[in-house]
RNA sequence: CGGGGCGUAGCGUAGCCCGGUCAUCGCGCCUGGUUUGGGACCAGGAGGUCGCAAGUUCGAAUCUUGCCGCCCCGACCA
């Protein structure tokens, strides 16, 4: 059956990219680094946008959208944040093309080279922060609430299908308040809702926590994130948020009155998610025979399968099949009757298992004879026979079940996964033979963490929130150390 | 950019070592029919600059050189 997916057990790399390309996601495309977003991946992701989407407004947040061009010198306006993106911008120098004089085809025209050249945005700070300028005066005009839905072009060494790709789509908000502690609220709640979101719409348990100064975002006084545990016990950040303390506001010299009249720089956020949610879904749910969806955010939620024999009371079953389809679709479930003649059930079966789709109904003749359907799980593989009576409150618990089951299995699978080391020879058995989070003491120095990354390619992914204090000592440089701190190695 | 693998029909592949009816097979696709409770079967059919370019040769998918592209692992990163 999953003659076509590689097992995960075999090569865990290719596994994830057959469940992608043979789930109908996306594909490779001719440009080196980027992926074509196919209709079923891409619905997927737009579930996840309009989710949340709606929990950004829900929190006065409004959409907007600045330039995909950045002018260069924006960029080295504020002096980390240059310094972080520097290595990865592709830059656009000319403006127009002309046919080769030599006869090759089509050329950059010399001619037309820019001024001051622009740089495609690895993210909007810059452009936003410029324009924030004009926005801001009064405290009267804050907090400013801001989101882009855009797409975002980092020139990266290596990619791989949505975890890390050249170009990606993302939504990044950009906040400005009066007060820092506003901000760090404001930081601190966006973190709430991408926590909020991918626990509980993508079936994923994450860990909360503050980066380490060397992981933070570039131009960042604090970096929040969301770290989630891939099957292979990888570690994947799902989420950031950031504090940008007045970083931005004295880079771009965005200043307010107060009520006293007295001027001072504004407080920043920024914060984003992307199409990388797409591929922690995909590696974290996924199983040897194709992807695994959470109902909530599955395109197809149930999809309904007839079975006949011969023409053989073929248009009952059309009927009853519609009839079913349309009931649930009032009810507000994502549901697809596929009669579509040209395959047989049991490649429907295997296809739409593929796709993850969370419930199969079979309807056939035995079902019109005993007013029942066949409904299977794809998460457990479940199936049982149940009467047509009831049916869509059924499909309703059923999907609630299996949303919660994700969850959990998923929760179990993390918590497993959390592992004390107290020794550098300990950390390290831990990281090639079991994987996952490892609790360790840690000195506090970016020395001693970058030597640990050097040596055994784990990160310090964050230190937790609600860190319990724990007298220790570092298992690297045996130094005094208060509490424990997360390590894994990540994608 | 280093290490490994690989480019032959839409996909997956055989052939390459030892040049010469070798362009093979499976899936998919098209037509017709039989089928349909776990990836159906039969019959017929379409589809190829063998990654690109030079070179060696009477003759190159096959040998030589150069280039291009892709995948995996690593360095960079969400």
């Amino acid at each position: 059956m999953s003659k076509e997916i590689t097992s995960r057990k075999e090569d865990y790399s290719q596994w994830y990219n057959d469940l992608v390309i043979k789930g109908g996601l996306a594909d490779y495309s001719a440009v080196r680094g980027c992926m074509v977003i196919k209709p079923f991946g891409f619905a997927l992701w737009e579930k996840m946008r309009d989710t949340l989407d709606q929990m950004f407004k829900d929190t006065g947040h409004e959409n907007a959208y600045f330039p995909l061009f950045i002018p260069k010198s924006f960029l080295s306006r504020e002096a980390a944040h240059v310094e972080g993106f520097a290595k990865e911008c592709a830059v656009v120098t000319h403006y127009r093309l002309k046919n080769d004089p030599d006869g090759g085809g089509i050329i950059v025209d010399p001619e037309a080279k820019l001024e001051e050249e622009l740089i495609v945005r690895p993210t909007s700070e810059t452009i936003i922060w410029n324009t924030y300028k004009t926005w801001i005066q009064s405290y009267r005009d804050l907090p400013l609430l801001i989101n882009q839905w855009a797409n975002v072009v980092r020139w990266e060494m290596r990619t791989r299908l949505f975890l890390r790709t050249t170009e990606f789509l993302w939504q990044e908000g950009h906040t400005a308040h009066a007060t820092s502690d506003e901000a760090i609220a404001e930081a601190r709640l966006m973190l709430d809702i991408y926590t909020d979101f991918v626990e509980n719409y993508m079936a994923l348990p994450v860990i909360r926590g503050v980066k380490t100064a060397s992981e933070r975002f570039a131009g960042a006084i604090d970096t929040y994130c969301i770290e989630a545990l891939m099957q292979d016990g990888k570690a994947l950040q799902a989420g950031t948020s950031h504090f940008l303390g007045q970083n931005f506001a004295k880079a771009f010299d965005v200043k307010f009155s107060d009520r006293q009249n007295k001027l001072d720089y504004v407080w920043a956020t920024s914060w984003g998610v992307s199409t990388r949610l797409v591929g922690a879904l995909v590696m974290s749910h996924g199983d040897d025979d194709g992807l695994i969806l959470p109902p909530r955010i599955a395109p197809i939620q149930v999809v309904i399968i007839p079975i006949y024999k011969g023409d053989e009371r073929k248009d009952l079953l059309d009927k009853k099949g519609k009839e079913l389809a349309a009931e649930l679709k009032k009810s507000g479930i994502r549901v697809k009757f596929d009669n579509n003649d040209n395959n047989r059930p049991g490649w429907k079966f295997a296809e739409y298992e593929k796709k993850g789709v969370p419930l199969r109904i079979a309807l056939g003749l035995r079902d019109l004879d005993n007013n029942t359907v066949e409904i299977a799980r794809r998460d457990t593989k479940e199936k049982t026979s149940f009467p047509e009576g009831g049916i869509v409150l059924r499909i309703e618990k059923l999907l609630l079940e299996i949303q919660d089951t994700m969850f959990r299995k998923s929760m179990q699978y993390r918590d497993e996964h959390i592992t004390k080391a107290d020794s550098w020879k300990e950390f390290l058995n831990l990281l090639d033979e079991k994987g996952g989070f490892i609790l360790a003491h840690w000195d506090g120095t970016a020395e001693t963490e970058e030597a640990i990354k050097e040596k055994s390619k784990a990160t310090i992914r964050c230190i937790p929130f609600n860190n319990p204090s724990e007298e220790g000592f570092c298992i690297y440089s045996g130094k005094p150390s208060a509490e424990r701190v997360l390590f894994a190695r990540a994608y």
